[in-house]
Parts: structure tokens; C-alpha cells; sequence
DNA sequence: GTCTATATGTTGATAGAC
DNA sequence: GTCTATCAACATATAGAC
């Protein structure tokens, strides 16, 4: 049923995995057959396993996808040199617009419950990334630049769930006060939202 | 199979539900079967389908506890009375309790996606709340207690995007510095996590 | 690179005995 | 209240023509 006229679009497994991945964030990967997703590109189920092995293949190339913007962040000069507190600042901020420029893909990322062997993998990774900056926030209390009342651990996941609680609600249509998404979340974590009489 | 000795479970709905819960929240809702929740719950599929009309029943039935428990908090004295910063503070934290006292039916509640139509209707009421409780963040920001270079929208999201993100990780086992999740969260979102040269 | 047709297993749910 | 047996629909994936 082509149209004339109108050129078919070719698809590679790049462009396929965008459209997969739309649709696994709207049904969810669970939820989402490979019916939906030739729904969704216009071809035939027997076509999208010409470009890709498995369903199972698809979550595999977004998450590691995502992964690897994410993992990126920490080898950044900023996000190994200089003070703790300065370092987590960069990881913050650079993680923000990872998670903006890559949406959907971290999206999912964020979303995966370890069902199949790709999942777990990819727990594995997240755990892996949430070490190292709750390290960077031990170092960052030692330097006396952070609070010590609230314990490191603690802190480190109520400051990155703030930040990924993003992927529920951030519309990159709209560009109003949340366009510097990093800015707004370090803000909050580091000066909180209360006015101060006086002073910064 | 009876074991001699060992008194069966009697299966109530509650006590079904409490088993799918935490199995949902383990496997996610859509990539549970009930095949799965007959193993989990040690009584066939049909047995299950004695007690509830269908799976998404289950799904029906946790997440509008969660959702009772939820709004409740919106009807206590101290959240309809008072100062907006003193209301805020009181519905962080109580529903910091809340997430904490029922955490495995908040869990769910929080992972909805929108595929039927229990799951739209719970999608829906989770914006009532939000909107509620931006309405008093924007109030706050009105009387001068709040800051107001975080617009009231964004500074909602983030504060709930923080204390949500407890259900991830949340372990009530655990009884360390976690133990007040409403305090800690309160806290990190009011004061922020930098230190202070001086004063408080 | 896309299609039709199909294999093979699993799904949510029901019928009816005990 | 639980069971065995079964259903129709749908799942992932494959074979092979064009």
C-alpha cells in the first residue's frame, strides 16, 4: 500500500528503535506487542525481525543507549577533577541534559524492573552510577561543603530521583522556566526552596 | 496437597491482594500473569478468579487504597489550615508516611502507565493531587515564605519527584537515618543540602 | 526489505466436578 | 473454596515468496 508520490521511509534499525521506544514508554515494554510496534512503523510485524532479532534486542540497544550518555557524564574533566561539591554539581547538571537531549531512552532506562537478562543488566549499571556519586557526595560532606545531617546515601538518591522524576513529566516542546531543568534541580538541592530573610 | 498440620491459608480478597501486589510490583502489572500469581499465592488460577472478577480487578483494588490513603492526607486539619508553608510541610510529610505505610500499594500506584481504564482513571486522580498541591506551593510563594525564582509548577514536581522516588528505594527493614523519609525530604526541599557558613 | 502464512507457546478467563 | 480441563485470543518468532 505505498503511495506514490509520497517516499516510503526506509527504515534502519536506528530509526526503528526510535519508534519502538515511543511506544515502549507510552504501553510500556510489557505491554507493548510486536503488533503495536508494526502499528506504530507501518510495516508488518515478519519486517521489523528483518532489522532486529527480538523484542528483547530493541530494550537492549535503548537502555545501553541510554547507559552510555549517562556513563559519559563521570569521564567528563569536570566530573573528575577539582572539589567534591563542584564535581557533583557538573554531574547533576550534565546528567540533566542527558536526560533531556535523550528522553525517551532514559526514560526507559528508568523504567525497567528486571524481568529478562537486558534488565537486570541494566539495574546493574544504574546501581553501578548511583556509587559513584554518593561517593561524591561523602566527599563533598568530608570537604565540610555539604551538610552532615542528612546521610550521603540518603541524599544521593533524593537528589537524582528528583532529577529523573523529570522523565515523568518534562515536555521539551514547551521551553518556559523548566528549559535549564539541572539548574532548577541543583538549586533546590543545594539552597532548598525556603525564602531567607537576609543575605544569599 | 495439604500439609497435615500446617493450616491452610484462607484466601480473603485482602489477603489475595497483598500477595499480586507485591508481585506486580516485582514483575511490573503487565508482565505479570496469573499463572504467576497462582504460584506466588499457592491456589490455582481459577481459585484466584473465586475471589476477583479479573486481574484488573487486583489492579483496581490496590490502587484505590493507595489513592484513599492519599487524598485523606488533603482532608486533616493541618492541611486545610494555617499558613500555605505550614500546610506544605504538613502534606510532605504525611504523605511521606503514607508512601511509607503502604508501600507496596503507593509503589503500584506510582507505576501506572494508562493502558486500561482503571489505570486512566488512577493516572487522572494522581493530577488532581498535584494540582492541589501546587496550588498551596504557589500560595507559599504569594505569602513570601517560599522563593520565588522556582516556579511554583516546577518546585512541586521536583519536591514530589523526590519523595516519590522513595518507592524505588525505600527499604523498611532498615531502620537507619531513612526512618523519617517526610523529614529528611522536608528538609533536603526547604533548607537545601548546602552548608552554611553561619546562622541557620 | 517487505509481504502472507503459519508454527508454537502463553494469555486471561470459564465450565463444571468435588 | 479449590481443583482439572479447556477455550479463544494473542504472544513472539520463523519460513519462504516476491
Amino acid at each position: 500500500m505505498s503511495v506514490p508520490g509520497a517516499t516510503r521511509i526506509a527504515y534502519t534499525p536506528e530509526r526503528l528503535l526510535a519508534v519502538a521506544v515511543e511506544v515502549f514508554n507510552l504501553r510500556g515494554y510489557d505491554g507493548t506487542s510486536m503488533e503495536d510496534l508494526a502499528r506504530a512503523t507501518g510495516i508488518t510485524k515478519s519486517s521489523i525481525y528483518h532489522h532486529v532479532r527480538s523484542k528483547e534486542e530493541l530494550l537492549r540497544l535503548a537502555v545501553s543507549r541510554a547507559l552510555d550518555r549517562i556513563f559519559a557524564v563521570l569521564d567528563q574533566p569536570a566530573a573528575r577533577t577539582g572539589r567534591a561539591i563542584d564535581r557533583l554539581e557538573h554531574v547533576v547538571r550534565a546528567s540533566a541534559r542527558v536526560l533531556v537531549d535523550e528522553l525517551p531512552y532514559v526514560t526507559l532506562l528508568l523504567r525497567v524492573r528486571g524481568n529478562t537478562a537486558t534488565e537486570q543488566w541494566a539495574l546493574e549499571r544504574r546501581r553501578e552510577f548511583d556509587r559513584v556519586v554518593a561517593t561524591l557526595v561523602a566527599r563533598a560532606v568530608a570537604d565540610g561543603d555539604l551538610d552532615d545531617t542528612v546521610e550521603p546515601r540518603l541524599a544521593t538518591r533524593l537528589l537524582f530521583g528528583m532529577l529523573n522524576s523529570a522523565v515523568e513529566w518534562y515536555e521539551p516542546a514547551r521551553a518556559d522556566a523548566t528549559a535549564d531543568l539541572g539548574a532548577a534541580v541543583w538549586r533546590l538541592a543545594s539552597a532548598g526552596l525556603r525564602r531567607r530573610p537576609a543575605g544569599s
